[in-house]
DNA sequence: TATGAATGAGCATTCATTCAT
DNA sequence: CATGAATGAATGCTCATTCAT
């Protein structure tokens, strides 16, 4: 008996959930997950706090919405920048470059996104992102070894951890050392390419 | 009539504060630093909760005091299974093998303390146990580096977080996957040896 | 073109209304007032939120249509019960059963019906439930007193409420001791026909 | 190894519970349970909102406790007031005036704490007052049937629900109606030893 | 008439920290 | 040195009601 919602009505309640991702994202990156209260982002949005549990049961739901389209944005730039990539090197510096330009377009964003899962608490639920990003990994490196570029002599699931664990303490805690991203990104290539060369001898 | 506490005194200070940091390890392992309140160390202590800021600032030092006890003991452990190794296959296993040795005698202590930075907020001033890690391997590698026990094309500080990281995600993660720690062990050390081996061809 | 509204508007409203009546009544009975919001009986009724406020000024409003409608059952299922009584026994008797007889035909809904008025609070407005039944004995105590039924050596007024009082803390108070409905209903009305029987001596 | 909390330590914590349990009735009464606040009770004894945790779980378990303390009240007085009656009247008698005499020292207290059990929801652990009541009510009248004071042909547990829903409904819902309580009292009294009887030939 | 997104005052409860004893 | 009662700002979340469409 009940009418379909009128096409405007959807638009409209898009647009909220819109502004309120967005003011999420500020204000993760800025001020953290605790940091962070519901009220905070609704009044950022510029809407009332009950329409925040409109669009997301709890805290912890928004910011898992707001960890899922930074992986995904993330993803996009890597892809783009990886396409061409036809030896292991070119595919570590693609992913380097990839995640570095996102960086630049947004920054922080992936500090924000990967704090560890404990922090979030509650249900166990969720895939940590950087969870996520090692299963790619080893993913890509089954496919490379396939066509030969890389030796896979260990578990390409420990692999694919491995992989982005060094990425990202390097990348962060390196940056508390005051390291520079070329010398990051060139120091972990050189880095994953001996661990990864077919063209060892051994 | 001296001027100086009683030695006496000293001594139950010492015994309150041995209570509170035992405590403290016990919740933070079991409950996590949000979930553990002052109040409910103090308790499990057996003291007031008001002798909990006699003995600590606040919270988040109680856990700092906590996070370096811990790694103090893990590195005397790990330097009792490195101390015979003469190859950098042998030194990573032993490093393994230290770490696995102390997580068995104190389950659960090293991923409490590993907890993000950002988890405890505030203060930015002590630096983050995985960071010490890292420039621990740093040091190593360069002495590692001098006795030509490794080749060293990459910047050593980059490579000392890399090889945390690597192995840091690869136990946490890992372990969420289901792998075992022998085969996460062998895999890393495998994949360690190759980044590092000086008797790569190129 | 006519001033009237159509007579399909008006009959859709009432559809409206009815369906939103019996979401409240189920809904009450199951969960009570404090518990069942509007925007459930909307949706239960599968209107939307904003046609509840088209038929009722507030909560507390289609509360009270739901206990008037509960009302009006009752007393034409007591109505029917009572029809052929001849005396205060058959009378009261009469009324249990078809209390009675209402409660396996519509379960709880007196129970969800009869709430303290205190629960639905603000305007004082509305006579109780269990006050106007209160008020129906009495004017059917009058009329037994005038038939010769029963003794009425009290003033009605106070016969009435403590008789409903009486029925209503030994069914619900008594169902709560395990006590059974035939048992508490042979006992209320040896306890009623002691009070009001003219045939005593004193 | 702790010490005792010092005796002067526990009377002020009694102190504060006085203070919060005295604000609690006050405003129980005023305003019912639903809208006292935690907060308001806290403020209106004097104190910080945590005291209020400190010494009641929750809401509701400050609520029971004011409703026990109302009824070890009522009930002292009500001994006080029936401790010479020898027969059913002077017992009933003494009982109104025993609830009349404490609604006249403490006004509304008994109203408040009457509350249906649907009002304060979650766990259904305790008694509803008035049930105590009739329990009690239960105990003497097997007492004064022992005696002979009285004709039970009745359930005492039946009897026990009857008399005080009777005495609630036509205290409160008379009170409604603008009767007196010397007109209540009496009716009551006339109405309970018409039920009571021995002396009845029937 | 009907809709459902939006609202924001309000709620019960928590907890790191203080301080009188 | 030790205590634990006291604190109150802060939190995540609810829900009766409004209103633009």
């Amino acid at each position: 008996m009940s009418m379909e919602p009128a096409v405007a009505v959807i638009a409209r309640k898009q647009v909220s959930r819109r502004k309120l991702l967005d003011a999420a994202r500020s204000l993760f990156i800025e001020r953290g997950y605790h940091d962070t209260r519901p009220q905070d982002i609704a009044r950022a949005a510029g809407v009332g706090h009950g329409t925040f549990y409109l669009h997301f049961a709890d805290k912890r739901e928004c910011f898992l919405a707001f960890v899922d389209e930074a992986a995904t944005e993330l993803h996009d730039c890597v892809v783009q920048h990886t396409k061409d990539a036809s030896d292991i090197e070119g595919y570590v510096r693609g992913v380097f470059e990839g995640c570095h330009a996102y960086n630049l377009a947004q920054p922080n964003v992936l500090a924000a996104a990967l704090v560890d899962a404990t922090v979030i608490g509650g249900g166990e639920s969720a895939t940590p992102l950087i969870d996520r990003w090692a299963h790619e990994w080893t993913e890509r490196l089954e496919e490379m070894a396939e066509k030969g570029l890389i030796s896979l002599e260990v578990d390409p699931r420990i692999v694919g951890h491995a992989i982005v664990g060094a990425c990202h303490q390097a990348f962060v805690g390196g940056a508390r050392d005051g390291l520079r991203f070329n010398e990051l990104r060139d120091g972990l290539i050189a880095f994953m390419v001996n661990a990864l060369d077919p063209e060892r001898t051994n």
